[in-house]
DNA sequence: GACATCTAGATGCAAGTGCATCCATATAGA
DNA sequence: TCTATATGGATGCACTTGCATCTAGATGTC
């Protein structure tokens, strides 16, 4: 029966949608103003290099939340650009295994270089040091 | 010379874009499987029952935080559903006025049965009593 | 009043996304 | 082994979004 959500879940919901809408269109915006690839690059060559070895396209699609149509297509675009390599997985003909090129590494010291400002900017500054209690009220909503 | 951002905002951050995307998409994902609009439609027949009067597509623009050209399509598209209604304005030959029809009320009910229940679900239950809190938060990185 | 500039909204085109389906390889069962 | 089914990843198609441009009406200047 407790169907209706309360108002402050509603307000909540409101303000998570929009100030994530916010946030990541000035920090989106900042990097296409500087002549670089949209976030979702920056996620890959990041994974790619936290995992230290190369991942498969599953393993991606699962940490980035992704569909797998969209994976293959978003490695389409970077192995376009050179910044990833694809190899055949040698467990499973039909798998394969994605690794970071020296390009790509490159590119995501430069796009942190424009990133990581910008998340200062548009959000580590305006919540001071409520940054932490954000993140860990923001927990509670991720699986 | 404080560029970098500290360790909290860069979590925050990676929360703040993974929650919204969870949470949305669970509830996106309830409104196409009862065969409803998707969210957006229900954002404009928000604001405009809101206003209680007809409401420039300029308006929408603003409070919907979306861009021109959307809002236009957008509008065609709920036009063509029946749910919104065009009329000239009366003082600018350019400008126009958007209104409600009543099939448009009845899809914002109908939704809101849905939609409603979700929000609880998916971001009020999780919260508990700290929606009022994530709230207040998220208010500091709004406009 | 004629002309330049500005603004509200529409639209053509490129790019991205969802959805369904497809292809190739793997695994399971008879 | 031969066939049925499941899984990793790719792809065709429709729809949405972004970007640039366009049109029509408004405003301002001389």
């Amino acid at each position: 029966m407790t169907e209706e959500p309360t108002e402050d879940a509603v307000t909540a919901w409101a303000r998570l949608i929009r100030a994530q809408r916010v946030v990541l269109g000035a920090v989106e915006a900042e990097l296409k103003a500087a002549g670089l690839p949209p976030l979702g690059w920056y996620d890959v060559l990041l994974e790619l290099e936290r995992a230290g070895e190369p991942l498969r396209p599953l393993e991606l699609e699962g940490r980035l939340l992704l569909a797998q149509h969209n994976v293959s297509r978003l490695l389409d675009r970077m192995e376009g650009a050179g910044l990833i390599a694809r190899a055949p997985f040698a467990g499973d003909g039909r798998g394969q295994v994605i690794s970071v090129t020296d390009a790509g590494r490159a590119m995501r010291g430069r796009m942190w270089a424009v990133y990581g400002p910008a998340i200062q900017r548009h959000l580590g500054a305006p919540l001071g040091d409520e940054a932490g209690p954000l993140a860990a009220l923001l927990s509670r909503l991720l699986p």
